[in-house]
DNA sequence: CGGCAAATTGACACATCTCAAAGCCTGTGG
DNA sequence: CCACAGGCTTTGAGATGTGTCAATTTGCCG
């Protein structure tokens, strides 16, 4: 009944070829489910886990506190999502990882996932590619932070959440359930509360994008994309030889 | 005569023990060496290198173009750094890789890295950690952005360069070469030129950092750390088992 | 129906960008 | 050795974007 593991067979399926060998170790694996409440901490900053876990279900985030009482979310993370895995080589975390919305974590220990490395060459490359695509996501946060207008952030940030969503088969009739309220999408984009819900107004405006309360729907997303300047290449979502 | 790959060596044997038979894989590994001019492109955007470089000397940073002509340097990067390790497992570049200054690229194939990752768990372990910290730093670069004021960002930056320097023993006398222009200087915090000029006009007034030319001097670390709010934790600058 | 969190709007202050010009270094050629 | 060109730095002034503060409205849940 590991129905969790599945989940993530289906993100690294995504992206290369995992053998019957591989989805047996994955399989196999010892995992811990874990509930957590909307706003509740699943990996505290500082901290050194010994387990790392992926999203079964809702959303999380990865926070950085500031000292004036700001916080940025620096990545968004959904279903399918090895969100620490990093933690694994980084042993302490540099951040912390929250539920924007109630979600259930599924927990692997570092011993099992060390395992992997020593055991299972492609399978630990393809580990190793779930880390980088996390960072080449981030990459692009950067960029947007540092060189878009809101609008486009905003629209980027929709585009990317569409196709990682459409990957997991959440997305029906071009729509899909967005419950972030607009302050955390605020500390995501870097932006204030305020700028943040007139950002939305104007993005509503251009009917590039329906938006009703947590409901998204993208009728055009070619022309939502030429918008934001977005290219999925970055998002990896394509089977290659890794 | 591979003093090249004794840098890196250096990177991982700071970060922690590394065996007499792991440093003779590296020193055994194939290598290509090459000089690049200042502005000169060492991997292109788009690309699907079937090598990836680390830094001899000199500096390099990731690059981004906006539509506008904009761009945003994502990472810096200095002697030492694996800088596109990440495209041995992501296959194509979402960004480029520039010169910042005259510099000596390493450039060891995929084949050899690959062989890495079947034969030696623990370096391929270590390899894997040298990309997640830069997804560490650039997980920071996120929040600077988006959070903090220029000020901040760049006595963050200086103290980053500080400690990344000192650990392949580039600093003299609490002195470095920065040998940066303003006008990257502003693409790496997504400022404008100008803006970027009046904040290290008042980051100098604060005397905090002593800035002459491309030599910088920083007399109080510890200062500026605190003005900075800067914490070394992410650079993972300490020995530990991984 | 009341209470609370979230969304929305207005007004204003201030940070940052853009445009434009001047000054300063460095290397080069006469 | 000087003059000049070109890139980089510095400064000013005004336009614009974005944040802050404060109040109102909306929607949800008990």
């Amino acid at each position: 009944m590991s129905t969790a593991i599945h989940l993530l067979c289906q993100y690294l399926s995504h992206r290369d070829v995992i053998t019957g060998e591989e989805r047996d170790i994955l399989l196999s694996l010892p995992q811990r489910t874990v509930l957590f409440q909307k706003g509740a901490e699943i990996v505290a900053e500082g901290s050194r886990p010994d387990n790392s876990c992926f999203i079964y279900s809702g959303w999380t985030a990865r926070a950085v506190h500031g000292r004036n009482g700001a916080r940025q979310l620096t990545a968004l993370h959904v279903a399918g999502d090895f969100v620490d895995l990093h933690a694994l080589v980084l042993k302490q975390m540099d951040h912390s990882v929250v539920a924007l919305s109630e979600c259930v974590a599924v927990f692997i220990p570092h011993e099992s996932l060390r395992a992997i490395t020593e055991q299972a060459p492609h399978l630990t490359r393809l580990l190793w590619m779930s880390t980088t695509i996390d960072a080449a996501i981030q990459r692009k946060m950067t960029a947007l932070i540092g060189r878009h207008t809101p609008a486009e952030r905003l629209a980027h940030l929709m585009c990317e959440v569409y196709l990682r969503l459409e990957a997991i088969g959440h997305i029906k009739n071009r729509t899909f359930r967005f419950p972030l309220t607009q302050s955390e999408i605020a500390d995501l984009l870097g932006l204030s509360l305020v700028h943040t819900n007139r950002t939305i107004r104007d993005l509503r405006a251009t009917n590039w994008i329906i938006w009703e309360q947590f409901d998204v729907t993208i009728p055009d997303f070619a022309k939502l994309a030429k918008f934001a300047g977005f290219d999925s290449n970055y998002l990896n979502l394509r089977v290659e030889s890794r």
